[in-house]
RNA sequence: GGACCGGUAGUUCAGCUGGUUAGAAUGCCUGCCUGUCACGCAGGAGGUCGCGGGUUCGAGUCCCGUCCGGUCCGCCA
């Protein structure tokens, strides 16, 4: 061993040591008769003494020549410091360094490697390595070590087994683009990379295996957000001969035994909400649960007073922003603009100022009288002081404005606080999406979701109002997780594919192994994946998850690191068969 | 596929309605300093203003194109 110690564990009970430690020059600072040295490594930060007089001449002169990021090893005695440092854990003591080795120099590096870094992203990224030398960046990847453990412990206690599902798989035309990787002995052909193990853990229930987990990395060919990476990582779960209810509550045990475990928090059991009443509530299907600012909606209330906005609208809806009465013109003003970014799309935003002395001001006094005023002011619940925000529109695109402007409100005030977690089951999702582009239904979830049973009539006459099983666990307003009670018979299965707009043949070339092995004895059987990245930025209060994956791509897909993806030698695109261009 | 923001010293940024020699902080180098811990003090080096074109007497600044980075919309069963 280079060393007797970490960097982070000597203490004043270890004075008089003879201790040898290895780690990097975090810093030197050198008072003249005297120079110390940050040492640093993973566990911590301890300082180095030289002193003039005390130490040989040779041995200051070599510490003095010391860069940043040298690796160095040091023999020493642990001294008690004459002043303490209580920032750190190391601080009441020093090492006294009777020999120094540089175990290998280092050139300077590109950005400083301290917690709050002089570096920028993109430079960070080129530079991962040094990088992840900084401590926020080390814990957050401890952080994710520490959940995926605990993950483990949960699981295993609940008798899940995990299996390995294979990288090579087939591609698949429903949901995200494939990854896909050439065959070099099936010239022609290709693999895929999996969007999920679905099929595969549907299977290992076939084979009886009744609880399964992994915690897989999936590939998704589709553009990028600060929260979606080409590759991400899923846990992964699948049980047979279970209801919903006991999925709900298995991984309701699985979120709360990590918020325990991993942030010392006990976090109440987990309510739940169906779609539509999430969406008729909050404009979303994962409503931020952190603070309330429910909608309200007062289409009738409006009508007959010849403001066309509001007559000619489907819905007319809004929330209270409580305590922003007195909010000047420009700052709604600037309400006002952010609804109507291109991004959101809103026409405009009808304010209601329910002001402290009690009366009543509005950007529509021209067509509603104070009364009329005042009985809206009752139905948000509104207090003197509060302001009142009314979108109106055709009612899913309103709702999904106003959401926006919700979220935005509650940013604004200080009520989205990264320390508070809210949790949320959303159910019976609609099993069928209507797809614009192609003009036909999708799947919502995955075409293995099975609908629910009383809905299956509708499925002909009105697809879009079947229910699934099918639910999501949302935290803070992100989707951590989502999953459903699948179809385990053949026929049933067909019907899926057939609604889908499969043909017959295209439904047994894609999944006919699948559908087969539902004539083999299939139980009932249902599942959910968690967004491992998401939930552990979640858990580290970030907003973005590339901190949490060592070695991420940036947001065009890029590693700037190892400078991929890149072409490849003619020889290999011929021994592929692949022509490109 | 689209929208917006950014690209100036090693790094993070400032640089107004175009105007002489492009600044700050930090890092780096040199010297001084006996208790520092974001040490301090003095001095110094360091720039193809992303790239290409245009407008102009004159462009870091305005216009067009392009590349790179970031955020978002579409997309992500």
């Amino acid at each position: 061993m280079l060393r007797t110690h970490t960097c982070g564990e000597l203490r004043l009970t270890d004075v008089n040591k003879h201790v040898t430690l290895a780690g990097w020059v975090q810093r030197l600072r050198d008072k003249g008769s005297v120079l110390w040295i940050d040492m640093r490594d993973r566990y911590g930060i301890t300082q180095l003494i030289f002193e003039e007089g005390k130490i040989e001449d040779s041995l200051l002169e070599a510490s003095r020549n010391l860069g940043r990021e040298f690796v160095i090893q040091v023999e020493g005695v642990v001294v008690e410091r004459f002043s303490k440092n209580d920032k750190i854990p190391t601080g009441e003591i020093e090492v006294k360094v009777s020999k120094l080795t540089i175990l290998n120099a280092a050139k300077l590096p590109p950005f400083t490697i301290e917690d709050e870094t002089d570096g920028g992203d993109e430079l960070r990224m080129k530079y991962r390595y040094l990088d992840l030398r900084r401590k926020p960046v080390r814990e957050s990847l401890q952080l994710r070590h520490k959940m995926a453990q605990q993950t483990r412990a949960y699981l295993d206690s609940q008798s899940f087994i995990e299996v390995e599902t294979p990288v090579l798989i087939k591609s698949t035309p429903e949901g995200a683009r494939d990854f896909v990787v050439p065959s070099r002995i099936h010239k022609g052909e290709f693999y895929a990379l999996p969007q999920s193990p679905q099929t595969f853990k549907q299977l290992l229930m076939v084979s009886g295996f009744d609880r399964y987990y992994q915690i897989v990395k999936c590939f998704r060919d589709e553009d990028l957000r600060a929260d979606r990476q080409p590759e991400f990582t899923q846990i992964d779960c699948e049980m047979a001969f279970i209801t919903q209810e006991d999925i709900l509550n298995t991984f309701e045990g699985l979120i709360r035994h990590l918020f325990k475990n991993v942030k010392g928090i006990d976090l109440p059991s987990v309510p739940r909400m169906n779609y539509d009443e999430a969406m008729q509530l909050y404009g979303s299907d994962k409503p931020d649960t952190r603070f309330e600012m429910k909608f309200v909606e007062i289409t009738a209330q409006t009508k007959r007073k010849n403001f066309p906005v509001f007559e000619n609208a489907e819905l007319v809806v809004g929330i209270n922003a409580s305590g922003c009465a007195e909010y000047s013109r420009k700052q709604i003003d600037e309400l006002t603009e952010f609804v109507k970014r291109p991004q959101i799309g809103a026409k405009g935003l009808v304010y209601v100022q329910y002001r402290t002395d009690g009366t009543i001001k509005s950007s529509v006094d021209k067509f509603y009288a104070p009364d009329d005023l005042k009985i809206w002011t009752e139905s948000f619940n509104a207090k003197p002081g509060d302001l009142i925000l009314l979108m109106a529109g055709e009612s899913y695109t309103t709702r999904k404005q106003l959401n926006e402007l919700r979220l935005f409100m509650g940013e604004r005030l200080g009520l989205r606080d990264k320390q508070k977690f809210s949790a949320l089951w959303v159910i019976d999702f609609p099993l069928l999406e209507w797809n614009e582009e192609a003009a036909r239904y999708h799947a919502m979830h995955h075409p293995f979701t099975s609908p629910k049973p009383e809905d299956i009539k509708l499925l002909d006459s009105d697809p879009g109002k079947v229910r699934a099983n099918a639910y999501d666990l949302v935290i803070n307003g992100t989707e951590v997780g989502g999953g459903s009670i699948r179809i385990h018979d053949k026929p049933t299965q067909q019907m899926m594919f057939r609604h889908l707009g499969f043909s017959e043949d295209e439904a047994k070339k894609q999944f006919g192994f699948l559908m087969e092995a539902f004539e083999f004895g299939a139980p009932p059987h249902g599942g959910i994946a968690f967004g491992f990245d998401r939930l552990c930025s979640l858990f580290g209060g970030a907003d973005s998850i590339r901190d949490f994956i060592a070695f991420p791509k940036n947001n065009a897909g890029r590693d700037v690191m190892i400078d991929t993806p890149s072409s490849i030698s003619a020889d290999q695109l011929k021994e592929l068969g692949l022509t490109v261009k």
